[in-house]
DNA sequence: GGCAATACCAAGCGCTTGCTACATTTCCGG
DNA sequence: CCGGAAATGTAGCAAGCGCTTGGTATTGCC
């Protein structure tokens, strides 16, 4: 019964080329590629329908291999979500870093950071989508105390250039920058839910039109 | 096991008065106060872990009675759920269209939108973090197609305001209306997710924050 | 006091879940 | 062409899942 659709699920992915054919241990390099290809198509599962939704069968299905031999990869399935959340968070505070260090003026800064965010929304869809949907579930464990950690570390990079912002008389003195803060980031990681890549209007786009409106507002002036 | 468990974590609601006792079938308006009670605590336990984490133990655990005896009330899980949303959606859209109704300008009207948004953070919390969270699985599902039609009709609200506040020159007339909307819409539920009744600023309060960036923007001007 | 309705308990069914133990196949370096 | 690591298959366990069935208190009404 669950060999019957195992079985008619199979080789979905494995057709599509790639180089498929299994190796020994030889090529170290690459034997860490089918993991990475494992992660991702786990991370389009969860971001479709859930962490807790997705079963290790279904992510095997798709790989076209059974629930088991996951576990040739992975210790877990949530050491899977925690490649694909640990790898996504590594690597945009690399880049909110390298865009403070540039040292700017806030404004100027603020807009890097932007731009950065809506950049990530592309090549870590995925991603991004589980660390939305499924923050309240992961954010429980000790496993994933690094994400509400490194949340704290963003918030203050945002927040002090707010503040640096306001003390320089360019944003105006009657906004709470913490609040600040969380709007635009909410609104930023959020278009995750209706962005798609072949849209009409692509990330960087999305970010000058929301750059127009979170400096200079709706209104006609 | 199963039965130790749920005796364990029995009469925690029980307990705290409300008139506890059962009674017959006599007053027919008490005997859905009871049912309304255990929506309130399902949507606390879905806002809280989710829809699919929830299990109907939890709820069960949470009203001090065992899984089986919910069943006596609804039908199913997804009925529970159900209830939650469709309450909350017909809320908000009877007060969306008494404030377009009102006919004022644009400007007025958007700001007016904005602060019911804002206005049903506080009472409907739980069943909007319900929908943020789980939106994507319940859509898929017949039952809640009324989800997604609800939410073509907001949209047309929206977005016809922006436009006409566009054509009288009230608002910028380079901002794609769809997507302003959009943004303003993610902007305000999003804040479910840290907005705590408590806190040092109310519900009116963040809207209006959130109204003073959004019309003008966070540039000193 | 009996009746019907309500609200619950007790027990468990059929199924799915994440994961495991062991066997088998594949493939490359020597 | 063979030894061995890597990758997958086979089979299934224990726990948990949503939900059902049948029985038992408790209550208001006639």
């Amino acid at each position: 019964m669950t060999t019957t659709s195992a079985k008619s699920g199979r080789s979905r992915t494995r057709a599509a080329g790639e180089g498929g054919s299994r190796r020994g241990r030889g090529s170290p390099a690459l034997a860490s590629e089918r993991r990475e290809h494992l992660v991702r198509l786990a991370a389009e599962l969860f971001a479709e329908k859930g962490f807790q939704a997705t079963t290790v069968r279904n992510i095997a299905d798709e790989a076209g291999i059974l629930s088991g031999s996951l576990y040739h990869h992975f210790d877990s399935k949530e050491s899977i979500v925690d490649e694909i959340l640990s790898g996504f968070f590594t690597e945009i505070m690399e880049s909110y870093r390298a865009v403070i260090d540039e040292g700017r003026n806030p404004r100027d800064t603020i807009a890097g950071l932007v731009r950065v965010a809506f950049g990530t929304l592309e090549p870590h869809r995925a991603a991004i989508t589980v660390m939305q949907n499924d923050w309240n579930y992961l954010k429980g464990m000790e496993r994933f105390a690094y994400l509400t950690k490194s949340e704290d570390e963003v918030e203050k990079m945002w927040v002090s250039t707010l503040q640096a912002g306001q003390a320089e008389g360019l944003f105006r003195p009657d906004l709470d920058p913490k609040l600040t803060y969380r709007m635009i980031r909410d609104t930023v990681w959020v278009a995750v839910r209706w962005f798609r890549p072949g849209g009409q209007l692509d990330a960087q786009g999305l970010a000058e039109h929301y750059l127009k409106v979170m400096f200079d507002g709706i209104n006609l002036h």
